[in-house]
DNA sequence: ATCACACTTGAACAGTTGTTCAAATGTTAT
DNA sequence: ATAACATTTGAACAACTGTTCAAGTGTGAT
């Protein structure tokens, strides 16, 4: 499993481990963390995120917008749901769907930031 | 493939969709975006980013930390490279590793804050 | 040149993920 | 009750992902 290795770099610095050790969070957090993440990690995801950015739609809406089956959107749905990204309200026989809170907003906008850094005039 | 539904709702707010198609980036941006979150879908991953977080430190710190071992760190240290999430420099047999720039630490409070604003007290 | 060390790499494998298809649910109108 | 519509769900499948193991590179010391 683990190497346990003896790196002699290591052993100069056991305070930067220390310091290092302190950063991380719990087990729990880092899973919760890394599940909340994959969430935008699939491009269906992220243009269902992006066509609610700041408008409220049903599902057949979003799968025509995003050009994706219904039952693909409703999965996705599903998803975003459970990580409580999207809130929902029934009227009728739809379903409309929008953003849950404004860190969505602050997500996208830092990833987009990031790739604008990295990749400075497109690609 | 694609459903092309014919939503009676929709047809009631042509001018949302309009909206919402505008708030869409382009394939490539997605994609990049996807990628880019993906990376942070991984707990592994989000363990590196956290010791690295103000810490630099070399590959079998980063190992005996995060308790996983060099190989699999290195691996996961390759694709936080291709990303542009981690620097690295060279000294003698060791490779020291950390965070490129300041997004990360954006990104990750506010996945962070999401989660706390989900779960209250804990969980 | 040889050795030990720090790290990287490639192949293989199990586990996970996203889509499709078909069937099911729930709502409204007739 | 029946029909049409909007959405959800479950099973199945291919594609992708992360770890391990073994072998490889590169650096510094003897």
């Amino acid at each position: 499993m683990k190497d346990t290795p003896s790196c002699e770099a290591r052993e100069l610095h056991p305070h930067l481990q220390e310091h290092a050790r302190q950063a991380l969070p719990d087990e729990d957090t880092l899973f919760a963390l890394a599940d909340l993440y994959k969430i935008f990690g699939d491009s269906t995801r992220l243009r269902i995120l992006y066509v609610l950015y700041d408008t409220e739609l049903c599902v057949c809406d979003i799968a025509e917008l995003c050009g994706i089956s219904v039952s693909a959107i409703s999965h996705q749905l599903r998803l975003l749901k459970q990580s409580r990204l999207v809130k929902f309200r029934k009227a009728g026989k739809s379903v409309f769907y929008s953003l849950a809170d404004h860190h969505i907003h602050t997500i996208l906008s830092q990833g987009m930031e990031h790739l604008r850094e990295i990749f400075p005039l497109s690609e």
